[in-house]
DNA sequence: TATAGTGTTATCGG
DNA sequence: ACCGATAACACTAT
């Protein structure tokens, strides 16, 4: 399921097998996954038109078009873009991740480019929170996490009295983390998830900025988040690969975290380094 | 049959 | 109005 390696993925597929291809058709019917628009509303805005690049900011991705509004496209927790053409040749946009669906199913598209030359670009999205949406708004985005800087990083993880990975996963303050990034970022920089913003040091910020950029750029290559070191381990014999404790979890910002109990510590005076 | 879930957002209380 | 916590959303997989 898609954080912002997965959506960059997806987004790489698009630009490079969907652009300049004449839309000659549009399934736009699935009122809750193209909300707030009426049916028809995206088809007579893409018909006769091209998609001409695909960009990407967190986790939502737009396609620019040659004089119609740009086409907005948010993957939600189970979706994944599918190219399909005439022969049967398909691209699988979420193929590295679990929920293996068989080239050809298209049960659960949701929303469907058609192009001229009788291919399709579609939204398999089988639990529906994905979204299609013309000029999708990105002012209230943070920065991505790709290219965030330090001085914005810093101010995005720090204050209140929230807990740090809620700062993480939130999207107003840096765009692209995940509950799966998070909990990796937070292993890696040896944070404790829970511990409050306005008492992160500025050590540990340094260490969260380190473990974001390795996270991220590992995930990026290695093909998606669950390659990521303690993802596997979180199950209930997992063990941290660093120090062999096993692996406690609860919740914490009302997602399900994973961390080692041995060196992500809460209280500040246990931060030993 | 009951429950959890890799995302977002409306709503509620402080 | 701001901040943070929670429920709701829709539906499948376990």
């Amino acid at each position: 399921m898609p954080e912002l390696p997965e959506v960059e993925f997806a987004r790489s597929v698009i630009e490079r097998a969907a652009l300049d291809r004449v839309v000659a058709e549009v399934d736009d019917t699935d009122t809750y996954v193209c909300r707030p628009h009426r049916p028809g509303d995206i088809r007579a805005a893409l018909l006769g038109h091209r998609l001409t690049a695909a960009h990407r900011r967190g986790k939502t991705m737009w396609c620019d078009t040659d004089g119609g509004p740009a086409l907005g496209i948010h993957l939600g927790m189970s979706g994944k873009i599918v190219i399909a053409d005439p022969g049967g040749h398909e691209i699988d946009g979420g193929d590295y991740w679990e929920g293996r669906r068989k080239p050809g199913d298209y049960r659960w598209a949701r929303f469907t480019l058609g192009f001229a030359d009788g291919g399709r670009l579609l939204l398999v999205d089988p639990r529906r929170l994905g979204r299609i949406r013309l000029d999708p708004p990105l002012d209230a985005l943070g920065p991505d996490a790709t290219v965030i800087t330090a001085e914005a990083f810093a101010r995005a993880v720090t204050g209140g009295t929230a807990p740090v990975k809620g700062h993480l996963l939130d999207q107003h303050r840096i765009a692209g983390i995940g509950n799966l990034l998070a909990d990796e970022i937070l292993w890696q920089a040896r944070v404790h998830p829970g511990r409050p913003g306005d008492e992160i040091t500025a050590a540990e910020v340094d260490r969260l900025l380190a473990g974001t950029r390795a996270a991220v750029r590992s995930a990026l290559r290695d093909g998606g988040v669950h390659t990521l070191p303690i993802i596997a381990r979180r199950r209930a014999d997992g063990r941290c690969p660093r120090d062999g404790a096993p692996m406690t979890h609860g919740t914490i910002a009302g997602r399900t975290t994973w961390w080692c109990p041995a060196e992500q510590l809460f209280p500040l005076q246990h931060i030993t380094q």
